[in-house]
DNA sequence: CGGCTTTGACCCGCGC
DNA sequence: GCGCGGGTCAAAGCCG
């Protein structure tokens, strides 16, 4: 079973808001570079986050606590999809283990993160990167359970949460967390410039 | 057979 | 100090 695969397999039912669309927003913010993993230049995979809530995520938190606020009011105050509940925990873990079950080194993360929502029947979007699964979790305040991914390129240590709401299940959460250091449709081949050097 | 998912256990931070 | 909640690991099993 693969996702990230099968996603590609099934139809997403976006919610595209007239005015606003998250990818003219995304080219807009150049600085946020986590969002360029998700605008693969080739479309043979057409991944378009065109969802009714997207967001982001400072890069450059004020206070260290990171806010991940939505257009969306559901996700914002509903779901209590904050900072915490965005899993505030794993920006102070770095996933260097040296021995079996030791956290080695937990520092904290300044990886780039941001969230958003769509409606889908899947629950991991076809963005164009390969994910593998590494845990699944349930959450409070959520029906369903939150599933964590990882990028299974080489050295690409960006993970990513997928959960959906309970309070609408075809609704899923999807939180990105660092960049990706190589092109999306692209593990086999080692072009990675374009994502990486900018931030 | 290799890669992936599942799932229970473990670890850690935070709130009380 | 303790318990809770969240994130990750890793063994086992599954599947192509």
């Amino acid at each position: 079973m693969e996702g990230s695969r099968e996603g590609a397999r099934h139809r997403y039912v976006f919610e595209v808001p007239p005015l606003s669309s998250p990818i003219e927003f995304a080219q807009q913010e150049e600085n946020f570079h986590g969002l360029s993993f998700m605008i693969p230049s080739q479309t043979s995979t057409p991944f378009i986050p065109l969802n009714s809530a997207f967001s982001f995520e400072n890069p450059n938190p004020v206070s260290g606590n990171e806010e991940v606020g939505t257009s969306d009011p559901k996700v914002s105050h509903d779901q209590n999809f904050s900072a915490r509940d965005a899993g505030v925990n794993s920006w102070w873990k770095s996933s260097s283990m040296s021995d079996k079950g030791k956290m080695k080194v937990r520092r904290k993360m300044r990886e780039p993160r941001f969230c958003f929502q769509t409606r889908s029947d899947v629950d991991v979007l076809d963005d164009g990167y390969k994910w593998r699964k590494y845990g699944q979790k349930v959450v409070k305040n959520s029906l369903h359970p939150r599933s964590y991914y990882r990028c299974t390129h080489n050295n690409c240590r960006v993970k990513k949460r997928v959960e959906r709401l309970s309070e609408d299940c075809r609704m899923v959460i999807t939180t990105y967390e660092g960049r990706h250091n190589h092109s999306p449709c692209d593990d086999t081949n080692s072009s990675e410039h374009e994502y990486y050097n900018s931030y």
